[in-house]
DNA sequence: ATAATATATGAACAGTTGTTCAAATGAAAG
DNA sequence: CTTTCATTTGAACAACTGTTCATATATTAT
């Protein structure tokens, strides 16, 4: 048997590049990183929230007024709201009967930002 | 009638900030953009498929292998590299029977990091 | 051709998600 | 206290998503 035939039998079978599998391995970061970083993108997935986003990255604004922007109805954008408030996208006052929504910081606009750029190339 | 009363009556009411709302309305990217965004940070949503990802972020690898390293099916793994695919976020080449799959560009890598980063704050 | 291996595919199923609708807060004014 | 308005909440429903399982395709070796 020649030494390329073993070769080529050994990296058959049931490991096949065990090496790299083992190199790869170490160097991935912990299941429950990963899992929030899927997380943390899945708040980006939807359109509604990107707009709303997209919204707040010029003034803050009330839900009334977001809605309206957005053609939605008052009670999808604050469902949407508590979701980006829960991850702290986004931070919110009080005034008398109105709630006014803000970016909680920049780093929210650089992701959009990072994504938008993707799409345009 | 004092003059703040009528300014606190006009702000209430069926449209409660006019301006605000044409402004911001103006300066919002289309509609088709903002779903395609939305559409494209869905591709990171995913754990499995950042999962993926990391992995490539290392070296180009075959299906079985990536499948062993994040102890999952090769189906699995198949299925969320067909979407990693038409997402244009990996690329392939076939050597025999082995199909090596890898990133497609750097711009997948700066944005796991952006949100790794925001994360890790 | 047949067998063996790597990957792909389709259907089905459970789990998740976003909207709608109706009802409930919370705050200010009469 | 009652009304009004902005927002929130919960339940229900349809739509979507990811995995599994069985099967199909593709490539190589015998």
């Amino acid at each position: 048997m020649k030494a390329q035939a073993m070769a080529e039998e050994k990296s058959a079978g049931e490991a096949l590049h065990p090496d790299l599998i083992s190199t790869v391995d170490a160097d991935m970061p912990e299941e429950e990183m990963l899992y929030d970083l899927a997380e943390l993108f899945r708040i980006f997935a939807d359109s509604t929230r990107i707009k709303i986003l997209y919204v707040l990255f010029e003034a803050e604004m009330c839900v009334g007024d977001i809605a309206e922007v957005l053609k939605t109805s008052p009670s999808a954008v604050s469902h949407q709201l508590r979701v980006l408030k829960q991850s702290k996208l986004v931070k919110f006052r009080r005034e008398g009967k109105t709630i006014f929504y803000s970016l909680a910081d920049d780093h929210v606009r650089t992701i959009i930002d990072m994504g938008m750029e993707h799409l345009c190339e």
